[in-house]
DNA sequence: AAGTCTATCGCAACACGTTGCAATAAGCAT
DNA sequence: ATGCTTATTGCAACGTGTTGCGATAGACTT
């Protein structure tokens, strides 16, 4: 039960991707793509970071962040922003997502794709623009804060 | 044509509201309004605090960004977080709207209230949250990004 | 196996934004 | 006008994320 390696195919596959791309493998990205295995769901920059440490005390931010923007170029990993701005990191694996943040009472909800597909649909027909479900992030009132307000 | 001075308007409703808080009117506080007012659209929390210091030099961050949350506050201004997760501020004067990056070509659209009601209303029905327009910020492919890519 | 090329790393400095605290000053009462 | 209360300010330090640069070390060639 390996917690803490990721999948051997999807290293395998980085290793093709990087060498496709005339980049390297290395220990630190072996142990950042781990992380980021291990800690399914979100994560934000710093706690990857300490994790990070917690395996190799020797790497800093900027290592972590560039191969962060490494895994996202190559489609493995993707960010998006939460309502403070802050940053938060998932691994593609994880089934594409969005997220609703309630002002009110500060609950997250996610989107799953079903759920979101009239929402794309509709900035489709509205605009043309074809939105991306993982950089979506909504910020309003759920349905308990509205009825509570509305009084 | 005041182009430096916030409406009078503006600055009195804001006094009013402040002594209601058992808050205070400041002079800071009048040049950073004057400021957002004169950036009508938006303008990043750098460049509003560059400009409140061409005005007033002693001016630091700590004091704008406060301000500026003060103003949040009271529902006179507003921000949103740009795909890059800074963030942008503008007085509520300004017609509430959304916000499209794409990014294929960079370009950045700004959305309408009349454009975005489907959308307001598919997320509604897709999810009982009632979203922010203001702080739906939308990053995806346009139109002809779009039609370029699929070649 | 040794050498070469250059991607990656660690470091240090920067940029934006936030927070705690002591000094200042706004607004009220006398 | 003077003093009092406390909101606001400036400062300094911190947190997250980014960037430039010299040193390190992968991967390939000979």
């Amino acid at each position: 039960m390996a917690t803490e390696r990721a999948g051997e195919g999807l290293t395998e596959r980085l290793q093709i991707a990087l060498k496709g791309r005339g980049q390297r493998w290395t220990e630190q990205r072996q142990i950042i793509v781990d992380v980021l295995a291990a800690s399914d769901g979100h994560a934000t920059g710093a706690e990857l970071i300490e994790r990070v440490r917690e395996q190799d005390p020797s790497a800093t931010p900027s290592t972590v962040y560039r191969t962060l923007d490494l895994l996202e170029e190559l489609g493995l990993a993707r960010h998006h922003h939460g309502p403070d701005g802050r940053e938060t990191y998932h691994l593609e694996e994880t089934v594409e997502h969005g997220h609703l943040h309630c002002r009110g009472c500060g609950a997250e909800q996610e989107l799953d794709a079903a759920a979101a597909a009239p929402i794309l649909k509709a900035i489709t027909s509205a605009t043309g623009f074809s939105a991306d479900l993982d950089h979506l992030s909504l910020q309003g009132l759920c349905a308990a804060c509205r009825a509570a307000q509305v009084s």
